[in-house]
DNA sequence: AGCACGCCGACT
DNA sequence: GTCGGCGTGCTC
């Protein structure tokens, strides 16, 4: 018989695959996964390729350890797609292939596998998609499922609707049809983060009864995660709820795939292999022919723009779903008039004085947690800095610590100024614990809940926490992004934004579309079920120094639209995204002068015409945990053109010999 | 990236 | 005399 030779793509930043003997029985496809001997340990890889001839050199040759023939292969599909960002974001096709499966379906050992494959195969065959008592959808709501459901092929849909207009219903309409359609058919619905949205899991499985719904994000425990995981691989889930993770999922027969809050930075991989799940979605809709729905009330800017050129179809959520919902009343408070005392103006003092004597609830949103931003000595100038980053160490009083936000190392408050001794050390600024006290002084009586990446350490208690919110056995509520995403408080009128001036100047383009998606989100927390009539309306309220700024002015009338187009024409002007594609190569050593040099070597390796790259710069932070960082920025118009250079430079870059650490991150959103 | 091998300083 | 520093090289 014929020796067998297996192309296998491993998880090493190596940008190559490794074939292997296979002297095994039964019949290896490509899609299907291997343990192979791989240097001196054993590694799980996909097999790509399966056939009768090798380049490699015999004395080199190992022999493939098994394969996991039991697992049906991975399609063709797939393969393109993960071959696709492997090669859009520059890295390895193992690299992204191989960590796309769940840990525990790639052991060494194979009993998670089997296991998971025989409670599949025990548990009832799947049910059918036949959605319950669906709510009837108003006009805006019909019109918009009716587009998604006739839409052919590939159609990218900008699904634009505030918070509150029914985007969920419309979401739930298309993927009925979509399932009804074709009794296969998988729906792939993303969101941002699914811990902060329950809701959404709930509604589904409460629509779809008969069917299975899998949820994939990193919450899972690893046993679930696989068999999840392999009940969307297997075609058994017919619907597939996950965050930016899933968009790399097994779906043989998908369909449609929703994208809800289009915009979310989580979307957006920050670690490894540095990836836009939505930009992966909207590729893999079209790789596959079928409609995708980005759904949002402030659709990043990419986004827009794709809709106002026509390339997405914009469809549009007018009016709040529940007809006296109404939006909540934006009001500025100009805290040059209004000083703050405790950080809170008497403005919004009286305001969640009204909502505790009506018994209504208020929430509080400043995105700082921890006490105070820095401690300092006001007789010497002393300021808490981190001795490792080029940060300040950030307050935790109830931790009786200063901990840095950068590195996490944790020091005790010093009782007094290590530089002149004095012991009069003051908190600058504030943070959500600082506030909360503030407000335990002015409200006594009130109960006051704080919900941050502090208080919600320990699993699950953030989810309580909002559970008794939701049950009214909090008043006021403070707390930072955690609180703006996702949750509905029926009996919340008053929302306080504390401190978001500090966006509106930033050196990042984009922290005004950032700052107003921030606020229209939390403004959206307030009211959604409506008040009864004669009853009051929501309010928000903003402390501002600069009450003129015109992000506030649009924020005020509900006006992304004006905003966003003013926004996109600055975006022009200045020739950055979406009108211009960009890159950015990173590199960190213990001498800063390393990284430099690097950067500035790699600068000048590969003179492109197209190609514009900039000057190596210190980042903002330089040093974290003692390590110093720099980045070269490089830009393009034309993305084509960047994708070429980037291959051809990266190549030269793996065969530079330098000290430092480097990596290069397509699209990067933090610059 | 791991994880070897490989050749020069301070410890039992 | 060994432990161990991180330079260099390889992984089918």
């Amino acid at each position: 018989m014929e020796q067998l030779y297996l192309t296998v793509a491993l998880d090493t930043p190596l940008d190559t695959c490794f074939d292997y003997r296979w002297q095994g029985g039964g019949d290896p496809q490509p899609g299907q996964l291997a343990l192979v001997p791989f240097g001196r340990r054993e590694e799980i890889g996909l097999i790509v390729a399966v056939g009768g001839r090798t380049e490699v050199p015999a004395d080199k040759l190992k022999d493939a350890l098994a394969v996991r023939l039991q697992l049906p292969p991975l399609a063709a599909r797939w393969i393109e797609l993960c071959a696709f960002a492997a090669d859009y974001y520059q890295r390895p096709l193992g690299e992204v292939a191989v960590p796309a499966l769940p840990k525990n379906l790639r052991a060494a050992k194979t009993v998670a596998l089997d296991r998971a494959l025989k409670k599949l195969d025990k548990l009832a065959p799947a049910g059918d998609a036949t959605p319950a008592d669906a709510p009837v959808l108003n006009a805006a709501q019909q019109q918009a499922a009716d587009a998604i459901s006739e839409a052919q092929g590939f159609a990218p849909l900008l699904l634009y609707g505030v918070t509150g207009s029914g985007k969920t219903e419309v979401y739930l309409k298309a993927a009925a049809r979509v399932l009804a359609r074709d009794a296969q058919a998988q729906v792939l619905i993303m969101v941002p983060e699914i811990n902060l949205t329950p809701q959404l899991e709930q509604n589904i499985r409460a629509r779809f009864p008969g069917a299975d719904v899998a949820t994939l994000h990193s919450g899972l425990a690893e046993g679930e995660r696989g068999l999840n995981w392999l009940a969307a691989h297997l075609g058994r889930a017919r619907i597939v709820l996950g965050t930016r993770l899933a968009i790399l999922a097994s779906l043989p027969h998908l369909g449609l795939i929703i994208v809800d809050e289009e915009h979310d930075p989580s979307y957006k991989q920050q670690e490894g292999l540095r990836y836009s799940a939505r930009d992966l979605a909207v590729w893999r809709a079209r790789q596959l022919g079928i409609p995708i729905v980005l759904g949002s009330a402030t659709p990043s800017l990419e986004t827009w723009q794709h809709a106002l050129s026509g390339r997405y179809r914009r469809l549009e959520l007018r009016e709040r779903a529940s007809r006296d919902a109404v939006l909540p009343k934006v009001r500025l408070i100009d805290m040059e008039r209004d000083r703050p005392g405790q950080g809170l103006t008497s403005t919004l003092v009286s305001a969640m004085k009204l909502r505790l004597e009506r018994g209504e609830q208020s929430l509080l949103y400043l995105n700082r947690r921890g006490y105070a931003p820095v401690l300092a000595c006001d007789a010497c100038g002393w300021i808490g800095n981190c001795p490792r980053c080029t940060a300040f160490m950030v307050l935790h009083k109830p931790e009786h610590r200063m901990r840095c936000h950068h590195c996490s190392l944790e020091l005790r408050i010093p009782k007094s100024c290590p530089t002149c001794g004095n012991v009069d050390l003051q908190p600058l600024g504030r943070g959500t614990q600082r506030i909360e006290e503030g407000l335990q002084q002015i409200f006594p009586q009130a109960r006051i809940m704080r919900i941050d990446a502090d208080s919600t350490r320990l699993k699950g208690s953030a989810q309580a926490a909002f559970e008794s919110v939701h049950r009214g056995e909090v008043d006021i509520l403070i707390g930072t992004q955690m609180v703006a995403k996702g949750h509905d408080f029926r009996n919340l009128t008053l929302v306080g934004v504390l401190n978001p001036d500090t966006s509106l100047f930033s050196h990042d383009y984009r922290a005004s579309e950032r700052l107003f998606a921030q606020l229209m989100q939390v403004a959206g927390r307030a009211g959604r079920a409506g008040r009864k009539e004669g009853g009051n309306a929501s309010e928000v309220l903003i402390q501002t120094r600069y009450p003129t700024h015109p992000l506030y002015g649009a924020l005020m009338r509900h006006d992304y639209d004006s905003f966003a187009n003013g926004l996109l024409e600055e975006r022009q002007q200045a020739g950055v995204p979406p009108f211009m594609y960009q890159a950015l190569l990173r590199a960190e050593a213990r001498e800063l002068q390393t990284a430099l040099d690097f950067l500035q070597q790699a600068a000048g390796l590969q003179p492109h015409p197209a190609i514009v790259i900039n000057d190596p710069i210190p980042m903002t932070i330089t040093r974290v945990a003692n390590v110093e960082r720099a980045q070269l920025l490089i830009e393009s118009a034309s993305r084509p053109a960047l994708q070429a250079f980037l291959k051809s430079w990266m190549a030269a870059l793996r065969a530079m010999k330098t000290r430092a650490r480097w990596s290069l991150e397509v699209d990067p959103v933090d610059i």
